[in-house]
DNA sequence: CCCCTATGTCAGGGAAGTCTGACAGGGGGG
DNA sequence: CCCCCCTGTCAGACTTCCCTGACATAGGGG
C-alpha cells in the first residue's frame, strides 16, 4: 500500500497531523497495540477532551482508526489502533507532491 | 546522510516546516534549482516578508540554505537553495522517535 | 534628481490551533 | 442511594501562526 503516492493535499494533512510532540506520543503508546481512550488519557496524562481532538485530526489524517465496542452489558468502549503506513520523503516527492496542490491556486494556472 | 534518525523534537520541526501549501511550493521550486528570494517571490507570486517567514522555518528545519552573495559593484542577491534529505516515515520510526522527545515531560515515568 | 531592483525587519490584525473545566448521558456494583 | 468508570460535546480562554503594508538601507542607471 505504500505504493501510492499521496497528493499534495493529503500530506499537508498527514504531515500536519504528525507535527506534535502530544500526537507523536499517541502514536507512540499505539504502537504496542490498541488502548481505549480513558486508558490512553491515562497513560499519557492528558484531558480527555483534549486527546479527543488530537485523535481526531489523526483520524482525519487516516493514522488511526477508532471502534466502539459495546459490551453486551451495555458498557461501550472505544478502541484506538494505528493504522500501519509507510512515508517515503525526499525533494523529488516534495516536489512532486507540490504539483498536485489545490490550494489558492497561484494563478499560475491558466484557463484551457 | 539518511542514516541518521532525527530526534522526535527534531522530526516535529521538520514535518512541521513541511506541513504547508506554501512551503511545499516553494521546495518544489527550488527543487530545479537555485534562486535568489526576490525571483522566488516572483515566481510563488507571494509578498516577500511572508516568504521570508517560511524561508525562514524551512532554514530552521535544516531544509533550506541561504547564502548572500554580494557582487563586485557591491549589489547582494541571496540565494536560496533547498538542502537533500530522506526521510523514512512509518510507525515504528515514530514510536522511536516519541521516546526521545524532551517536551512538557508528562512524567510517564517518574520511576528512576 | 527620480525610478528601478534587491535585502531585511517591524507592527498589527485576523485566523487557526491548543488546552481546560464542566456537563449530559449510559451502565455496574456496594 | 451513592460512587465508580466509560463516552461524547461545549463554551471560553489562551497561544501561536499566517499574512499584509510600510519602512529603512544600498547600488544601478536615465
Amino acid at each position: 500500500m505504500s505504493g501510492t503516492p499521496p497528493t499534495g493535499d493529503e500530506l499537508v494533512v498527514v504531515l500536519g497531523a504528525l507535527a506534535s510532540p502530544h500526537r507523536l506520543r499517541i502514536l507512540g503508546a499505539l504502537a504496542s497495540g490498541r488502548t481505549y481512550v480513558s486508558e490512553l488519557a491515562r497513560r499519557l496524562e492528558m484531558n480527555r477532551p483534549l486527546l479527543y481532538m488530537h485523535l481526531q485530526k489523526l483520524e482525519a489524517a487516516g493514522l488511526v482508526t477508532g471502534e466502539l465496542v459495546t459490551a453486551r452489558d451495555g458498557s461501550s468502549v472505544k478502541y484506538i489502533e494505528a493504522v500501519p503506513f509507510a512515508l517515503a520523503l525526499d525533494l523529488d516527492a516534495i516536489a512532486l507532491a507540490a504539483h498536485t496542490l489545490t490550494g489558492p491556486a497561484p494563478a499560475t494556472e491558466r484557463e484551457k
